[in-house]
DNA sequence: GGCGAATATCTTGCTGAGCGAGATGATAGG
DNA sequence: CCTATCATCTCGCTCAGCAAGATATTCGCC
């Protein structure tokens, strides 16, 4: 009995372990995707960095798109070349700046996506739902830590 | 007013949009990692899965190794050779079974894996040193659930 | 005890994602 | 206009991972 807060002592680690396994659990759920729609790991990631993007209002371009997956500009073009070949996304030359390449995403890619991540999220959200004001801010200040932890890590 | 006990209704969805950034921001982690000691995300995936085994007590053999990460018994081979050549691990034939290679981690390996991680651990078991009970049951709750989830989808 | 089926790993040859270097097309400053 | 710069694309290559088959070991059956 040294801690004066904590109430167990390995309740913390269990719970460090249980979050790394959650973070594998839902790799291997995006990897199902991604290999059901004969898709590879990086077109997921690219789909969702387009979604996000999207969902901000912003606009992303190959360049862009490149720098936030780690590709360089013939990976990237490589990776736009797929997804559009795929019919998930389409090239759109910018109207300002006629050398960049806009990145938008099809309604289908959107529609697939949903259908197969939509039933996690509302059952994450439903697990929620029984939890008080108290709970969800120990939710959210736990995963924004460990967020900024790990990003912080340069 | 639909919700009989949901406190905030947005409050749910931008949970488990920070818990996908977090997976992502760990992801990006893992693969700083790697880059930094010249190994390749699936090198450290397979480290973790070893690591795991050892704490568990259980010998990892190349083919579950190769199950576990969802690679062929020629990609388990060459991901061993990587790994044993890089010093990391090393192959130990079967002594009841001699058919078997049992792979096992140097200590070197768990050094390099705490160096990285540990700060990040700690981070994290700091982070819910002031949770109470309530508290640390709704993440354990809401982490085991989103886990089930995610698995559950087949 | 010995023989064939089953099991675990390794070898060979190939496909394809991603990298480095450089070409092509578009913009801005003098 | 002419040059420097920027965004993207093309070419040639490397290497992780796959499919198929070779090799070594064990187990069941007679």
């Amino acid at each position: 009995m040294s801690t004066p807060s904590g109430p167990a002592p390995g309740a913390a680690l269990e719970i460090v372990h249980l979050l790394r396994a959650t973070t594998v659990e839902l790799g291997l759920h995006s990897a199902r995707f991604a290999h059901r729609n004969g898709m590879h790991p990086t077109d997921v990631r690219a789909l969702i960095a387009l979604m996000d993007a999207r969902r901000a209002g912003e606009e992303m371009s190959a360049g862009r798109l490149g720098g936030v997956l780690g590709l360089n500009s013939a990976g990237t073009t490589a990776l736009v070349d797929r997804l559009e070949g795929a019919g998930l996304v389409r090239r759109v030359r910018g109207e300002r700046d006629r050398r960049r390449v806009v990145i938008e995403v099809e309604d289908r890619a959107v529609e697939l996506g949903w259908a197969f991540f939509g039933p996690l999220i509302e059952r994450s959200v439903e697990l929620l739902r029984g939890c008080d004001d108290h709970q969800l801010a120990a939710i959210r200040d736990f995963l924004t830590g460990v967020r900024e932890a790990a990003a912080g890590g340069r």
